[in-house]
RNA sequence: GGGCGAUUAGCUCAGCGGGAGAGCACCUGCCUUACAAGCAGGGGGUCGGUGGUUCAAAUCCGCCAUCGCCCA
């Protein structure tokens, strides 16, 4: 300890590269994240979104990782036991996507090698890849429970997600139909509504002429997809529309096809969009394929699931979708079909995973009702039991949670939980069970397994408790849940959030955690979201890298107010400062300090007056942490440690610790290092590798200070001691400025005298005079009742302060018209302050209607006006005559 | 189309009923034995516009404008 404290000598700068990997290691190898078993103590658990175990470390991961590592470690100083559940999710496509594009590199493809082979080659990657961001967390600092790491196609977490489909299918839930479904041409598999991205997009707008059956004339309809005609069923038109009234039961012929079909009369079409006519696509379009279902229509499927136009199609099949658009508009304008293109913006559905264009695709799928599980997630939330932080995200989960649509929960993929249902060859019985059966009931032992595996989702939503052992009871389970916080983005509302909470709620009977804290989203620097293909996202290793993960964190929970922000460096900088700072204050503490232990001390009334300062510092701080103002924490911390430690009392004890008095200095020595003590240790939860390797260098027993107690503020505070130091630095900043102002050399010591009428407030500024000009580096000639009682002084110069007002004689070396220009402006300030304080008195309903205690303020504060300008009024007079 | 949010100092943001704040940038002076990633001092804003509620509005309510986000 003394070495590391030696070797602080030589580092003036604070650089982080040197102390974050091996604090993290030692956390590590004293096991020191996870929770002690049975252990008697709060527990506090925290279940980490799982993120996608292809994913690296971004911007949202970094600020909300930050967050509940702030509140794990709290809580774990706190003397919880606390438990920050980690692990990952196996990201169905995204994994999937890796394994093909290695594949693709080797020329091969997944049907190639088969489902086998591509499960072993997706663990592979999985074992090779997949801990990429957990190891980024680290490098955040993140206190996780990685040892007990969990995965979501860990075996037994599988047997979780079984439990639940089978329950689920048997309450009839979960069922299969055919339906329509959002279908990725390029991933070749279902999506749910959620992974859809919409985008607006600039397309164009086909009006086509529909030729009427065995008469002439037409009808016109528009459409942005002319490609699609070729499945078309039925023409519709408004029943309340007057144009197309005589049409309603005849028959068009469609163009290119040939096929006769009719013209219907349905309230859903809109006579104001296009031309009032609209054609009608059950097989590919959601709303056309409702109004097929109302009117009994045919569904024609023209596409193939990889997007090309199917045998259907004719002449066209074999076309790519967008290719046969082309063709197909080609042929209607040849054939004079076409009446006019116009320029059409609209949004279009792209993959979350690829971006592909989705497709509206009928298809056999698996699809869970969520009517009856949302029910009572919908009152958990509405009878506070789980709470959203900021409040008004509540009205977001309501909204959805009260229009939820079927989930369609099967994926055609090979990467994730293949669906425990299993059907017989023979007679084809369905039967959904945990584990697989041998017969089926007609005796038949040719049964094969569903080849679909379901949406990852589906099992990230039992996260909070199949992580903690489920479906087998346990210690874990018992303690941890329900957790205490789920700390995620906003988008993650949907996807999680609720699904977590009917999940915990059907299978734990509680919700799964009490509070969700939704973390602002940190936007690019033009105010948009922060993009991957616009290159405008901010890589938050980059930052740990030039800044380190203690600025980066600090900056991040700075960020973390309740609105959006826009990343700015500054705000790292601003922190990477901040540490600097507090490192450099460590310096000087350990290397100054006389060789003792940290102790209390209160003789000096800076001493008094700091240790006040702190209890105030650490109730503020828990107050603010519990309500989960993290910005706001950080700027208390700052203020605190740099405002007060720093610029007041680290200076105000410098001619002690300097001085000759061996007493005094191992007291203020003891002082000091109680007071560092305190500062690291609230500062831990934000900035773990800085405390922790400072704390490790103050002398006292110890381990790790990850787990010693947080402040908590619960000591006296010492009203005495903060006024009267506050007046002490009210001279002090009065004699700075004037010496400022005035432009009085630092190497002049010029001698102020005080003038206070107030007894008591002259007291303390004699008893601290030497403190005064030590801080202020000017001398004090003495405190008088009044300027008579001074005697005689020359020329000075006259600063206010609280109570009184300060002469500094300066002699020949006083700047007249500096003096002049300061008191004029000095002057005019108070007589706006003035006549506001007089006007609100003058107004009889501002005197009888606002509380007693706001009007005696305002008397107190004309009075005082009154007197400063008396003051200002006689100094002008001194030296200008009468003032102006 | 529906909803939510923002608009405060040159920039990024706090404050959200009783006299406008921070960091950065700017100006002046300092290499003062913890720190120039620093110290001391200073300048700078009719708090988007407009109505209203109130003794009192940056703060509460209505409308308008601009920007952003989400859902369809």
């Amino acid at each position: 300890m003394q070495e590391a404290r030696q070797q602080l000598k030589n580092r003036k700068r604070y650089s982080p590269g040197e102390i974050e990997p091996k604090w993290m290691s030692r956390w590590l190898e004293s096991d020191l994240f996870a929770p002690s078993a049975g252990a008697g103590r709060e527990a506090y658990a925290i279940a980490l979104p799982p993120p996608n175990v292809t994913g690296s470390l971004h911007m949202g991961h970094a600020l909300n990782s930050s967050i509940q590592d702030l509140l794990i470690r709290r809580a774990r100083m706190q003397g919880k036991n606390a438990l920050w559940i980690c692990g990952t999710d196996h990201a169905g496509i995204a994994t999937q996507n890796q394994v093909e594009k290695q594949l693709a590199a080797e020329g091969l493809t997944r049907q190639q090698i088969g489902r086998k082979e591509f499960e072993k080659r997706a663990w592979k990657w999985r074992d090779q890849y997949g801990s990429t961001i957990i190891n980024q967390l680290k490098r955040l600092g993140c206190s996780l429970d990685y040892r007990s790491e969990r995965f979501t196609l860990d075996e037994s977490y599988v047997r979780a997600v079984y439990r639940v489909f089978t329950a689920l299918y048997e309450k009839g839930f979960i069922y299969r139909d055919e339906y329509m479904v959002n279908w990725c041409t390029r991933c070749h598999t279902a999506l749910s509504d959620l992974e859809v991205e919409h985008q607006e997009c600039e397309d164009k707008l086909y009006y086509i002429r529909y030729p009427l059956k065995d008469e002439d004339g037409y009808l016109v309809i528009a459409t942005a997809r002319p490609e699609t005609m070729l499945g078309d069923t039925a023409v519709a038109v408004n029943p309340g529309d007057e144009r197309y009234r005589a049409f309603v039961g005849k028959q068009v012929v469609l163009p290119l096809v040939g096929r006769e079909i009719p013209v219907i009369a349905d309230g859903y079409v809109d006579a104001g969009f296009g031309t009032g006519a609209l054609k009608i696509t059950p097989a590919h379009d959601p709303n056309d394929f409702e109004i097929g279902k109302k009117h009994d229509l045919e569904e024609i499927n023209v596409f193939t699931s990889d997007g090309r136009i199917n045998k259907q199609g004719a002449e066209f099949a074999g076309l790519k979708l967008e290719d046969a658009r082309e063709q197909i508009s080609g042929r209607l304008e040849q054939e004079g079909l076409v009446e006019k293109v116009e320029p059409y913006s609209h949004s279009v559905g792209a993959c979350y995973r690829c971006g592909t264009a989705i497709e509206p695709y009928i298809s056999l799928q698996w699809f869970m009702r969520m009517d009856e599980l949302a029910a009572p997630a919908i009152r958990a939330v509405e009878n506070g039991e789980v709470s959203f932080v900021p409040k008004r995200w509540t009205g977001v989960y309501l909204e959805w949670m009260r229009s939820l649509r079927p989930w369609c929960v099967s994926r055609q993929l090979w990467w994730g939980h293949r669906l425990p249902v299993w059907y017989c060859d023979e007679c084809g019985q369905v039967i959904v069970r945990e584990t697989a059966p041998s017969t089926c009931k007609c005796g038949s032992s040719e049964l094969h397994q569903e080849e679909d595996v379901l949406d990852t989702w589906f099992s990230s939503a039992l996260w909070p408790f199949a992580t903690l052992g489920w479906p087998d009871a346990s210690e874990r389970l018992e303690e941890f849940y329900p957790t205490n916080v789920l700390v995620t983005a906003r988008d993650i509302i949907f996807l999680w959030v609720a699904r977590m909470i009917m999940m915990g709620i059907e299978f734990e009977g509680e919700v799964p955690f009490r509070d969700v804290i939704i973390n602002p989203t940190i936007m690019a620097r033009d105010g948009r979201r922060m993009s991957k293909s616009l290159g405008t996202g901010v890589d938050p290793l980059q930052l740990i890298d030039s800044f380190g993960a203690d600025p980066t964190r600090f900056g991040l929970l700075n960020m973390a107010s309740a609105q959006d922000v826009r990343f700015s460096d500054e705000r790292i900088e601003m922190s990477r400062n901040f540490c600097n700072k507090i490192f450099n204050a460590a310096r000087f503490v350990l290397l100054g300090v006389a060789d003792v232990k940290p102790k209390r001390a209160s003789s000096c009334l800076a001493d008094r007056w700091i240790d006040s300062r702190l209890t105030a510092a650490a109730a503020e701080l828990n107050v603010l942490l519990d309500r989960y103002e993290f910005s706001e924490a950080t700027r208390l911390l700052y203020r605190f440690v740099w405002n007060e430690f720093c610029d007041w009392y680290v200076e105000a004890v410098k001619p002690r610790l300097y001085g000759a008095d061996e007493p005094a200095r191992e007291e203020v020595s003891g002082h000091l290092l109680y007071l560092l003590d305190n500062v690291l240790r609230m500062l831990h939860p934000f900035m773990p590798f800085l405390t922790e390797e400072l704390a490790a260098m103050l002398p006292k027993e110890r381990g790790c200070l990850i787990d010693e107690a947080f402040p908590p503020g619960d000591g006296e505070r010492d009203p005495k001691a903060e006024a009267d130091m506050e007046l002490l630095m009210a001279v002090v900043v009065s004699l700075r400025t004037l010496r400022g102002e005035l432009r009085v050399p630092p190497s002049r010591q010029a001698a102020a005298v005080l003038v206070m009428e107030d007894q008591a407030a002259r007291q303390v500024v004699q008893d601290y005079a030497d403190l005064i000009e030590s801080l202020a580096n000017t001398r004090l000639a003495g405190a008088f009742g009044s300027e008579a009682d001074a005697g005689t002084i020359g020329r000075p110069a006259v600063a206010l302060v609280p109570g009184g007002k300060l002469l500094l004689p300066l002699e020949e070396l006083i700047d007249i018209e500096a003096e002049k220009t300061r008191l004029v402006s000095a002057i005019s300030k108070i007589k706006q302050e003035l006549s506001r304080s007089a006007a609100k008195l003058e107004n009889d309903r501002f005197v009888s209607m606002a509380p007693a205690h706001v009007v005696e303020q305002e008397r107190i504060k004309l009075n005082q006006h009154q007197q400063e300008l008396a003051e200002l009024e006689q100094q002008f007079e001194r030296y200008f005559g009468a003032a102006g």
